[in-house]
DNA sequence: CGGGTATTTGACGACTGTCAACGCCAGTGG
DNA sequence: CCACTGGCGTTGACAGTCGTCAAATACCCG
């Protein structure tokens, strides 16, 4: 069974937990909702396998990607979730999650201290990746975003072991990119395009790239004026 | 005393506590840094009086504004804060906070499960704001944003009886709200000038204004191609 | 092999950034 | 009391990034 962070360093406490709270395991189809965001959340989360997208929808349609949740993330779990999720969770991939009520979480946090300290700080942790990402959207142009959106997958990937070197899967269409970094499926082209032209990118198939990790990390920080487009 | 939101439904617990661990109180003067983004934090605070804006520099200069901390909210608890806060905190007024040491916390953790429970239920609307925060850098223009950053002041100084009705205080330049809201200064000028013809925002003095919360809204929401500039 | 979806590309325009000049205001010092 | 000075806000002209519309191509899956 694949390691997941919020347990790490309490493996066994939370077998045991788990065990307790008879945690149920569930797997969901490729491109299929996980949860809306218009509904009450009764469980949380720890995602196992695959890829998840968590995104809010706005009112004229529009969507903010919030999150790719990889192996071991932990997912709805959030403020106000009595009342609605406050985003949807779609699945990229075929996913495997364990899923457990949002009571027991509640009941963790009395009996077993250990694991609230580690829930907050992955808690913490998802945040500073939040706030890591408020800077790149409002900071960075769109081909900075772009760079900067995929190095932080392939970093994430490799701490869990699912990218050799500086190959990785990816499971994203150029709409979900574009979503995620604020900018038009069409200029996500364009910037992708730009990005293979330097050799930063490359696609072996529609799910599979290597990435040059210098040069994207180049473009990541680039806010000036970009070379020109053609 | 303020009510401050970490410990209200459990207040004597937390007078207790505080008393336990002799919580210094400290003030900060107008324009202060409370700490910087390099250095290691080994506390946390409540914040009792005045505005904090929170923000991360970036490499080339540029800065992004996570977050506007207000009265009752808690600063300086952040992942990795044993190396670097990640972000620095600048008092916007002159402020009273309440530090006390992160190894304070963590043992709250361990004794006091429904301080916990609201720490972490803080936190969660803290990550809440954040992905709205997101939502709107990444799908709205200038105008939209700059009018869901204002109603949002608004709305949070309301939960705190710190507006009347449609009147708040204002503390931020405009370069601020410019690194706030992911644009440049020059143009929250503009848009700012755009939301006082359309009377969304009158400005008593420097430091005071009055919104108009449904146009105010209607700006928010926009996306749409704005009315002409002039 | 065919149909639908995703991606690519071009042309054009809108939104936003940049540069520069000016006005306003507060605090300072004479 | 008044001139000075520096920071902040405002405005205009112009440039560039990015969005929109549309059409063509590539790709996946039945």
């Amino acid at each position: 069974m694949r390691k997941h962070a919020l347990f790490k360093p309490v493996e066994d406490q939370f077998l045991q937990w788990k065990q307790a709270y008879r945690t149920t395991q569930c797997i969901v189809p490729a491109r299929h909702l996980i949860y809306r965001q218009d509904e009450p959340l009764q469980e949380a989360y720890t995602l196992f396998e695959g890829w998840v997208m968590l995104f809010k929808s706005l009112e004229d349609g529009k969507r903010q990607v919030l999150r790719i949740a990889l192996p071991g993330d932990f997912l709805g779990y959030q403020a106000g979730q009595e009342l609605n999720a406050g985003h949807c969770a779609l699945a990229l991939t075929q996913c495997i999650l364990c899923a457990f009520p949002k009571a027991s979480v509640d009941e963790m946090v009395v009996k077993h201290p250990e694991l609230t300290r580690r829930l907050i700080q992955m808690h913490m942790q998802t945040m500073a990746q939040c706030q890591e990402r408020l800077a790149s959207l409002g900071q960075k142009n769109a081909k900075a975003r772009v760079a900067t959106f995929l190095l932080d997958l392939l970093y994430r990937l490799r701490e869990r072991s699912d990218a050799e070197g500086n190959r990785m899967a990816f499971h994203m269409t150029q709409e979900e990119v574009a979503d995620a970094v604020g900018i038009t499926p069409v200029h996500v082209s364009r910037v992708m395009r730009q990005l293979r032209d330097m050799g930063a990118v490359e696609f072996l198939s529609r799910s599979e790239v290597i990435l040059d990790e210098s040069e994207l990390a180049a473009a990541a920080s680039l806010n000036a004026p970009s070379t020109s487009l053609r």
